[in-house]
RNA sequence: GGGGCCGUCGUUCAGCCUGGUUUAGGACGCCAGAUUGUCAAUCUGGAGGUCGCGGGUUCAAAUCCCGUCGGCCCCGCCA
């Protein structure tokens, strides 16, 4: 290696050394006997100067140099003349008068600039990924992301974790996301699954005497992508024994404000509130609310039974709820833009939403205005103004929340509510245990079937299984979900009770779970973790609006790789191989690759 | 599985609603020449597109219709 610095660091104490720099040809600007080139690496751009009276043949040489040639080059540092310093540049004050160049490779025109300033699009960034790492944006949120996971290694290492890798190829098991499957050729017919999270062998670690794991585990789940969703994600996973949910939440809560502080400056200080499920359902319609702004649901349910409205009153008395948003000077809106609001709630499940201005002296100006007592809702609605307008969804309590911690979410960006500078983590707690899944017409776990419910609520168990909460707990960022963890269950006797609930019988549950049941009655700890979304993180505190601009090689909606164009066909000798036959519709979606 | 937005020289965007003077245009990039202090360099000249693909309507389709492929956002899904 001759290169003696990077492009980021040569400054005015440099000048009058000889120095020699390697990278990219990030612009060049040619005066005919001069030419200028802005030289890029990882670390940043140095100009270099080549001279045709101080040199000719360099000169001649630099004659070819095109954008994204990989070049090195020896030369002086200099003081730029007076006058020509770029104060954009950290390196602005000076240059490399070069010498020697030597061009290590050409290339050829690249399909879109490597530059912050204008950007393709993200389909043609993704086919060309190394072009676009190359840009300085790109660098800097993999630099983020490697000292992300550095501080977090370096934080759980001082507090006595072992950092302990488990299979990806493992086991597949009920509940949960769908899993990608991988075959296996000396068995056949039967096939691993990769981890939707390394669930189990965290619990069984615990048993196995590890007393503090983590690792940050790559995680597979074969669903729909969003925006902070990938197929293949990495959580910071751990587990500890004897401990309770409190350990948890104070550990994470001094990990986070002293990664955020470490990797991003950022001031977070524990403990971030708690809220309940209960609470946040209720006030943000939502169980992973957006603390930035305020904007919280209003509960109209009693003001509603005095109505007459009708839509209003049946809903409370049919044991639904009548949830309103009170938004602030929004009596200026216009029809079309309310109709849209009304739109919007249709799309998310109302059967509709009801809207009231408030008028100059509480006047009501509504359809439905002839059925409220204006009084009366001011009473109701204390946070109301003159000015305001209300929107109102009257149905069951679950899609009135839901509906309009929605409207919430979107009100708040398009109204510019949200304070962007703030950081707002919370814990959600005391998840419920249990939903009723209609079309499975079954319990279902809402954390994990690991999960330990709340001892308190034990005796309701199998008789009000809906009543029951868990020792569960979400760390909310922004209006992100950022980890979710528990205390799990170590005793056989409660794991048993809880599947049986679940309805997995026991037969399967010895199939699927057996190894677990077995360890849980070989002496296992009391013990609790929590897993939090790396990638999402990263997202957050590099400003990034997508999980992809924090993924190295993402992948896009479909779950393809525009890079190397993953995944494809295989040989039929492989299939053979594998046991694995297509179908018909199969070998039909082929023809496409 | 469903809803929405998008696809036009290498790139990015206009044109599409209201089909025909558009030989499909601008900017950036590219090529050639000029140019000794630029950093969005500048000046002169030039090349480059069967408008994602397939079908239909029409005298005529980038433009209207249907289908399809791809990208993005959302619902469902994500213990």
């Amino acid at each position: 290696m001759t290169r003696t610095h990077r492009c980021g660091e040569l400054t005015r104490a440099h000048v009058g050394q000889t120095v020699t720099l390697a990278g990219w040809v990030h612009g060049r600007r040619d005066h005919g006997g001069v030419i200028f080139i802005d030289l890029r690496d990882r670390e940043g751009i140095t100009q270099l100067v080549f001279d045709s009276d101080a040199n000719l043949s360099a000169h001649q040489q630099a004659e070819h140099l095109r954008d994204e040639y990989v070049i090195e080059v020896t030369g002086v540092v200099a003081l730029r003349p007076p006058g020509s310093e770029n104060p954009h540049l950290s390196t602005g004050e000076i240059e490399v008068r070069a010498t020697a160049l030597r061009i290590w490779n050409a290339a050829k025109t690249p399909p879109f600039s490597v530059d912050d300033t204008i950007h393709a699009t993200e389909a043609l960034r993704l086919k060309y990924r190394y072009l676009d790492l190359r840009r300085p944006t790109m660098q800097r949120l993999l630099a983020l992301r490697h000292h992300v996971s550095f501080a977090v290694r370096s934080f759980l290492h001082e507090r006595g974790f072992l950092e302990i890798e488990t299979p990806i190829l493992t086991k597949s098991t009920p509940e949960g996301a769908r899993d990608y499957l991988v075959p296996s050729r000396v068995n056949p017919g039967t096939f691993y699954a990769l981890p939707q999270s390394p669930q189990l062998f965290k619990q069984i670690l615990m048993i196995g005497g590890a007393d503090r794991y983590f690792q940050l585990a790559r995680c597979f789940r074969d669903e729909d992508l969003r925006l902070d969703r990938q197929p293949e994600f990495t959580q910071i996973d751990l587990e500890m024994s004897f401990v309770e949910r409190e350990d948890i939440l104070t550990l994470i809560e001094a990990l986070l404000a002293e990664v955020c502080q470490r990797t991003a400056g950022l001031h977070l200080s524990p403990p971030f509130p708690r809220l309940t499920y209960d609470e946040v359902m209720n006030r943000y319609g939502t169980d992973k609310p957006d603390l930035r702004f305020d904007l919280p649901l209003e509960d109209l349910s009693d003001f509603a039974k005095t109505s007459s409205f009708n839509v209003f009153r049946h809903a409370v008395e049919t044991g639904g709820s009548v949830k309103a948003l009170v938004i602030p000077q929004g009596a200026g809106f216009s029809r079309s833009r309310i109709d849209q609001l009304v739109d919007r709630a249709k799309e998310f499940g109302a059967k509709g939403l009801a809207w009231i201005k408030i008028g100059e002296g509480w006047k009501l100006e509504s359809a439905i205005a002839k059925f409220f007592d204006a009084t009366a809702l001011q009473k109701a609605l204390p946070r109301a103004h003159v000015g305001d307008l209300v929107i109102c969804v009257a149905d069951s309590t679950s899609v009135a929340q839901q509906t309009l911690g929605r409207l919430r979410s979107r009100l708040g960006t398009e109204l510019q509510l949200i304070e962007t500078s703030q950081w707002k983590p919370l814990w959600v707690i005391d998840f419920p245990m249990f939903e009723y899944d209609e079309e499975a017409k079954r319990y279902v776990a809402l954390h994990h079937p690991f999960t330990s419910p709340m001892p308190e609520d034990l005796p309701h168990l199998e008789t009000d299984p809906l009543r029951v909460r868990a020792q569960a707990y979400d760390l909310v960022l922004n209006g992100f979900e950022l980890g979710g963890g528990s205390i799990r269950i170590h005793s056989p006797a409660l794991q048993r009770r809880i599947f049986s609930l679940l309805g997995i019988a026991q037969s399967e549950a010895a199939e699927k779970f057996g190894f677990l049941i077995e360890a849980l009655e070989l002496g296992a700890p009391p013990h609790g973790g929590i897993a939090l979304g790396l990638d999402r993180l990263v997202m957050l505190l590099g400003g990034t609006e997508s999980i992809r601009d924090v993924i190295a090689f993402p992948k896009t909606q479909k779950a393809q790789c525009l890079l190397t164009g993953a995944p494809s066909p295989v040989d039929p000798e492989q299939l053979q191989e594998l046991h694995i036959a297509l179908t018909r519709e199969a070998e039909d979606g082929q023809e496409g690759h």
